[in-house]
DNA sequence: CTGACTGCAAACCCTTTGCAGACCG
DNA sequence: CGGTCTGCAAAGGGTTTGCAGTCAG
């Protein structure tokens, strides 16, 4: 499934813009690869980002393409679905329930809300297929990551910010 | 964090039963795996259930927990968090938006409302940390992998379905 | 020109699998 | 006791990293 065409120029654009200041270089293999993944209505993985470009760029690798994914992600132009890269969690809440989850550690907690389990969701999406249950999921940054946060904020002061890969299960 | 002795040990009964019934049998090793898991407010990964056990159970190898685990969820006495276990998938999409995925093959959709963009959060969310946003996510099955489940569904009567692993990336 | 970037290959981490011995029922 | 289950070790798949050559600015 595709995304409109001016929309997907003008999201290489933007990228074009952002990427000149922050001082990055604009090669061949980054625009292809943000252009495709712009154009991607169903999110692709690394992989399929690779299997799509391998006609237009043969030459291109699996690993240039993680590299400048996360790149895009720290530039800020595109996010990621679901939890990083951490192993798969086990839940024995079998209520229906909801989820607040820290970006930067991934710590999860439950939460119940008897409004939150009956949303009135759009009718377009039973085009998708079957509903079977619906789950919000909050984020923010938990307590203690914001604590240590500030504490190191004190010197950094760069323009691009790391992309947090502390792992954590507290 | 902690979970509710009582609770826990109304879960553990839980699946003593469930377990009778589907007739496997009740090792030491499922009993406190899946006690570790009901005890944990911060849904466990694997690793984290191998390191609580460790002090009781020395031998205790992470690959049957995995098996357990894996085990558990197929009885329907746990449940994973976010996506099984796929690569990770980017998103160009910088608009709020939210998420319909299939619990069968992973095919994700965005979808826009400006009602589930404005969601009241019970304040008690708040004690965990920062709310920077909020995003709900429809769980069903896609109407290609409903199509195939019907089709197959004319062989198959036997009590524990398969843990669904195929992949796919439309 | 020169430092940032790419491609390659090998390393890494989490997870799964094959097999021989151990244990539940 | 027999078949299920466990532990071990090794394989597997996705992702990351070190290095030398390449390319944008």
């Amino acid at each position: 499934m595709e995304v409109d065409r001016a929309e997907v120029e003008r999201r290489v654009e933007h990228f074009m813009e952002a990427a000149k200041e922050a001082g990055i270089k604009l090669t061949h293999q980054r625009i292809e690869i943000f252009r495709q993944v712009a154009a991607s209505a169903d999110h692709p993985s690394a992989e399929s980002v690779l299997k799509a470009l391998q006609p237009r760029m043969p030459t291109v690798s699996l690993d240039t393409i993680y590299r400048t994914l996360w790149l895009l992600n720290d530039l800020g132009l595109v996010s990621t679905l679901g939890p990083k890269r951490e192993s798969v969690r086990f839940d024995a809440n079998l209520t229906h329930h909801h989820h607040y989850v820290c970006v930067r550690c991934g710590l999860t907690r439950d939460f119940e809300s008897a409004e939150l389990n009956s949303l009135h969701i759009p009718e377009s999406v039973a085009e998708f297929g079957s509903i079977d249950a619906t789950h919000v999921e909050v984020r923010g940054v938990c307590s203690r990551c914001a604590k240590e946060q500030t504490e190191e904020s004190e010197r950094n002061k760069s323009a691009i910010k790391p992309r947090g890969q502390e792992k954590n299960t507290p």
